[in-house]
DNA sequence: AGCGACGTATAC
DNA sequence: TATACGTCGCTA
């Protein structure tokens, strides 16, 4: 009897960009989307089921047999279109895509059971003063958990168990925690502002609709989240799945006590903090659609909504939306595909957009809800530049005779002080004072930061780390070593000698004890506990300070440093939001900007608060020079052990590129950081016009292009973030 | 021969 | 991605 075998393909979740053929065994029915799991070379792998057409033909010995459906939500075909949309657009691995998609541990999922404990009404046979506080504190005869029972009695827990092999407690199963409680879209709608309200009705419109596109235009305290907390409203009262996108959100607390001051509880959490088995259950808790709403960094956007009606992109501008390693993607730009195909409105907010989204807006392409400054109220600060050419601090030190008044002012009224500097560390060179030696990364193109706290000399590109030496290892010379320039800890030891009786406190991502005393620090910070705050980056985003009267910008002029077209744009993000965490205090702010040239654009168009000037000017600098969003741009880096291997491969390819008139094909050069972790790296640009399918001609390009030998590697980024 | 380090081909 | 399996240098 000859049967025709049944087979499905289905998409495993390691670099490979086709479905692979399976066996179906006896009895098991199969349809696109579920989710199964596989045997794979040596190991077993869960992957999804996928429609037919995809895969290549494999010969019939080498099929193995679908181990097992697995008891979750299939995927749904506008996510499967998803998933293969970004593997297209991005020329990621179909496989490493899906793995994004299901990035939870099957196993975690059921995990054991919670269990509490309470009285059984028995007496302990043996009694210890640690056994008497528990039974006092369990004397209520209700359920606790172990962990809890412990806590209130001030012992361990074992002395619960102990007590419950005694036959003093029993145990009892406990429901599981629910990923996250309903939120009440009636729980207590905020008072809006005009503005804000008429903003509000139009996205609750939005949010009935099928796919569109939103700007939430406005500065630092206008109130941008409020008014989308009314869409996400509109959306769970219409039964519907809501999605708001955070940079670094594992950071913001803040925004989740927001959330749940608005609706009553807090949105489910998706992010790379999250536990295994809390991530495994909330993602089968939004497959399910018992979720209604999740708050989550860039990577839930590969979540399995059952019914998405609305996605909200906050600070879109954001840099840490682009995923830069795995496949490369920018999550604004995927949200915006993900709410097309699941035919969802998107809401996008920034006070100060990317260019692309805010040539997209003037375009009329998205439509621009603008808030105005809360009259009265909260605003981003006057900014005020200080000509380090003119006011130079003193030798050997970086913050400037004005900015250290205004300093001592502020703490001397009793006002919160914020200096940024966005540079981790000591000092971001050492160098021999005898040979002129510097102290470079073993494996990378970059020189070693001193990090004085740690006693050791960091490479940020890679992680090496060595003890700072006693001898200068070129020359030999002992106590050679000067730090040149300033990062966080040495402007700390500035402050501290200026200001010896003003509390201070350094926020980076250094801080020992991680994000959770990151989180305790903040929220120091905002009770007042602290007077000077110095910090990186971490400091600008969306963390509230309210006694905070002053910011100095110690080196306003560091991210113009590479001459990158989008530096200028991102050091007006940045500057513009650091300047805003002064404007939202009752008490009138004030922001400094340090800086060799107060003449730039970018300090310009930020002293003079005029936005619209500085946007004309970038958009008509890069419609110039034919770039984003003008022109498209895709990068290939070519990287190897070697140089000689990178070179040449990147040589051999770029005579590949295919010659069409759209595109122009520049390089190889060496690439931005030549060497990063022992890998030698040349970077090829593709520039095309506008509507030109880039990721289509650099799909050919590779195909026919020689393949990579040896140690070489060929990584592409579709709308990579630099353009040089 | 036997071991670990490292590099590279391959997974249905 | 992550694993198996090759090659290589080293010890014994």
């Amino acid at each position: 009897m000859v049967m025709t075998e049944r087979v499905v393909d289905v998409l495993v979740p390691v670099a490979v960009d086709s479905p692979y053929t399976y066996r179906v065994p006896e009895g098991l029915v199969l349809k696109a989307g579920d989710v199964v799991a596989v045997p794979l070379g040596a190991r077993r792998v869960v992957g999804c089921v996928w429609p037919e057409g995809r895969a290549g033909r494999a010969p019939a010995a080498k099929l193995k047999t679908v181990a097992e459906k697995l008891d979750v939500p299939p995927l749904k075909p506008e996510f499967i279109r998803f998933i293969d949309w970004v593997a297209d657009y991005t020329l990621g691995p179909r496989g490493m895509v899906l793995r994004m998609a299901l990035r939870f541990d099957a196993e975690a999922r059921e995990g054991r059971p919670r269990v509490g404990v309470r009285l059984k009404g028995l007496s302990p046979k043996r009694m210890t003063a640690a056994r008497t506080r528990v039974m006092q504190a369990l004397a209520d005869g209700l359920v606790r958990t172990k962990a809890e029972a412990a806590r209130e009695a001030g012992t361990s827990a074992s002395v619960i168990d102990g007590l419950i092999d005694d036959g003093a407690l029993e145990t009892v199963p406990l429901p599981a925690e629910p990923v996250a409680l309903p939120p009440d879209p009636e729980h207590a709608a905020a008072a809006l502002s005009d503005a804000q309200a008429a903003a509000a009705t139009e996205l609750k419109q939005a949010a009935a609709g099928g796919f569109s596109v939103h700007l939430l235009d406005g500065v630092t305290g206008a109130g941008k989240t409020e008014v989308y907390f009314e869409a996400v409203a509109e959306t769970i009262r219409r039964g519907r799945q809501a999605l708001i996108l955070l940079p670094e959100i594992a950071l913001t607390a803040q925004f989740l006590e927001r959330f749940a001051a608005r609706f009553g509880a807090r949105p489910a959490e998706w992010h790379s903090q999250v536990t295994p088995r809390r991530r495994a259950r909330a993602w089968e808790a939004v497959a399910k659609g018992e979720v209604q709403v999740v708050a989550g960094a860039r990577s839930a956007l590969f979540l399995p909504f059952r019914n998405l009606g609305l996605i909200v992109v906050d600070e879109e501008h954001d840099s840490a939306y682009k995923q830069e390693d795995g496949v490369h993607y920018h999550a604004r730009d995927m949200a915006v595909v993900r709410a097309q195909l699941n035919q969802a409105p998107i809401v996008l907010a920034s006070a100060t957009p990317s260019l692309e989204t805010e040539v997209n807006a003037r375009r009329g392409r998205y439509q621009r809800l603008k808030l105005p400054e809360r009259f009265g109220g909260s605003s981003i600060p006057p900014l005020e530049a200080i000509d380090l050419r003119r006011a130079p601090p003193p030798r050997g030190r970086w913050i400037s005779p004005p900015l250290a008044a205004a300093i001592a002012e502020t703490i001397a009224r009793g006002e919160q002080v914020l200096l940024f500097l966005n540079r981790r560390g000591y000092a971001p060179l050492t160098l021999c004072r005898a040979c002129g030696h510097r102290m470079r990364c073993p494996s990378c193109d970059s020189w070693l930061v001193e990090h004085r706290f740690r006693k050791r000399l960091v490479c940020h590109h890679c992680g090496y780390a060595m003890p700072r030496p006693e001898t200068c290892p070129k020359c030999g010379t002992a106590e050679s070593f000067v730090a040149c320039g300033p990062g966080v800890e040495r402007l700390e030891e500035e402050v501290q000698a200026l200001y010896p009786e003003a509390r201070t406190l350094v926020l980076s991502s250094d801080l020992a004890g991680g994000v959770e005393r990151l989180r305790a620090e903040l929220d120091a910070v905002a009770r007042g506990e602290i007077d000077l705050v110095i910090g990186t980056q971490l400091v600008a985003k969306g963390h509230h300070f309210p006694q905070l009267a002053l910011v100095g910008v110690i080196d306003a002029d560091l991210g113009l440093a590479w001459g990158d077209p989008r530096a200028a744009e991102r050091t007006f993000q940045l500057l513009h939001q650091v300047a805003g965490r002064a404007g939202r205090a009752a008490a009138a702010g004030r922001a400094m900007l340090q800086t060799h040239q107060p003449e730039h654009p970018v300090m310009a168009a930020l002293i003079a608060g005029d936005r619209d000037a500085f946007y004309d000017r970038e958009i008509a600098a890069r419609e110039e020079a034919g770039l984003p969003p003008f022109g498209r741009l895709a990068s290939l880096i070519v990287s190897a052990a070697d140089g000689p291997s990178a070179q040449g491969h990147a040589q051999r390819l770029a005579a590949a590129a295919p010659s069409v008139v759209e595109v122009r094909v520049l390089g190889p050069a060496e690439a931005p950081l030549a060497l990063v972790r022992g890998r030698h790296r040349f970077r090829i640009l593709a520039k095309s016009t506008r509507g030109f399918d880039l990721p289509d001609y650099v799909r050919a390009w590779l195909a026919n292009a020689p393949a990579p030998k040896g140690s070489v590697r060929v990584i592409v980024d579709i709308d990579p973030q630099s353009f040089l």
